[in-house]
DNA sequence: TAAAACGTTGACGCCGCGACAAGGTCAAGG
DNA sequence: CCTTGACCTTGTCGCGGCGTCAACGTTTTA
């Protein structure tokens, strides 16, 4: 047999079985005088059984280990490991496909922002958000944020959020305030409204704050380790209320 | 921000973000005067939206795709399609693991071969030739044949292998086939015994031996695509039958 | 006699980074 | 002032399992 009969009796191209040659998977056979490699039953009887192997999920160099080991001593802790591996592959495939569900749902009924691959739990306060709060500039801005932080990292926010929605005068209150701050995109940093804006969000959003900045030191917000990334991305009058927000807040 | 800091906040590696920027995910930052990159708020906004896609199975390049079309014009195909391929690759999953829980259940019971990373089907007839025909060198190499022909190549073998055994008077031949093959292991290839062995064997191997040869050309068997390994494998005297029986059966 | 269909070795590509190497920059501490 | 250590920079190799050229020799077929 040559390589083109064997590679096409087992089912594969001639490169991966050069390529069993080279890794040691299956030896070198004979050559013929023109160099070419000649095949007996034995070397098809071996591609054959680690071809079943590697179809199965072992690598290339285990199904090495079980075919060289005389009558497959570690098989069975592979084939466990492996079970193993796949139980957890299959999971992880199941959690996605429930993921894209709900996005391929979403995305029919209505339309679908780049912030919709988010947990479901997210994806409802955004909901929720979405009919709560008039939409504006800012509005965006802390939907974009809450789905940056999706997955744990600010499930307190997430909380604090839904009961300021739960009671209609809180949620209409914080629908104020983000007006109010809208309305200051091309303010200067100067203008009245600054103080009293950042008075009136210190006193509303406590218990969103307290959250977010549970352990905040001392110092300007600039100085803070996200602080000036966070101020520069706005406009000066409404960074000068984040400023002033903040020094509310760690002067409590 | 520096490029450590945006990496822990969204949680991959620093790597991870030059990664990115090479292959254009996200574009270069500005440099501080130190050559240092520097992040705003908007490019951690898309590196977590990036990252999001990315953790639901897109490509980078998908990724880049969806986040460069404003608001994900060829968002709802690329899901479509990647759904369907997690579907695919969950059923390959689930195939696999039923053929791993039935090698490992094997592997409990009793001892568990190279040969075993078979389908269930090729699995219950070695299971009942292991029963039906004394262990030999023949019967062995023909289990390894079956073995390496599993996965529908010789489904009409295993049907005639099957009937065979079904009735015990053809078995106990068949067993006593196997036997007379195994004593010509040293014997020449002039032994009387081996011209009678292949009038036996055509006469009892019928049916099993159309399925294999259906469109035997003429000619010998050595001539023949896989002949002369076949033979090569075996001893002389056997050869010799097996080239006798190829007569007969090509000039039938 | 030429073309086609085989065979040979060798090298690069894929994908998503991890893990080095070989440096430069910056703040804190002795 | 010097060192240490924690950052940052660019660049390259490696992984797994081959596919896909390239550039060439050999055998079979029209």
């Amino acid at each position: 047999m040559r390589i083109g009969e064997l590679a096409a009796a087992v089912g594969v191209s001639t490169r991966t079985v050069r390529h069993y040659h080279r890794v040691g998977l299956l030896p070198e056979p004979q050559r013929h005088a023109n160099g070419y490699r000649t095949y007996g039953m034995r070397d098809m009887l071996r591609l054959a059984r680690a071809r079943r192997l590697i179809e199965l999920g072992l690598t290339l160099a285990e199904a090495g280990d079980v075919l060289a080991d005389d009558e497959g001593r570690e098989l069975p802790e592979i084939l466990a490991e492996l079970d193993a591996d796949l139980a957890r592959q299959e999971e992880e495939i199941r959690l996605r496909r429930r993921q894209l569900a709900a996005m391929m749902a979403r995305s029919r009924e209505g339309r679908l922002g780049p912030d919709d691959a988010v947990s479901e739990e997210t994806a409802r306060l955004l909901a929720r958000i979405d009919v709560s709060i008039p939409d504006g500039p800012t509005v965006r801005r802390d939907r974009e944020l809450l789905a940056m932080f999706d997955g744990g990292r600010a499930g307190a926010v997430l909380a604090e959020y839904h009961k300021a929605l739960d009671d209609p005068a809180l949620a209409a209150a914080t629908a104020a305030i983000y007006a109010r701050f809208d309305e200051l995109v091309d303010a200067s940093p100067d203008d009245p409204r600054v103080p009293a804006l950042a008075a009136d969000m210190a006193a509303a959003l406590g218990g969103e704050l307290t959250a977010v900045v549970e352990a905040a030191p001392p110092g300007e917000l600039d100085d803070q380790p996200y602080g000036a990334a966070l101020v520069g991305d706005f406009p000066p009058a409404q960074a000068e209320v984040l400023r002033t927000l903040y020094r509310k807040w760690t002067s409590r």
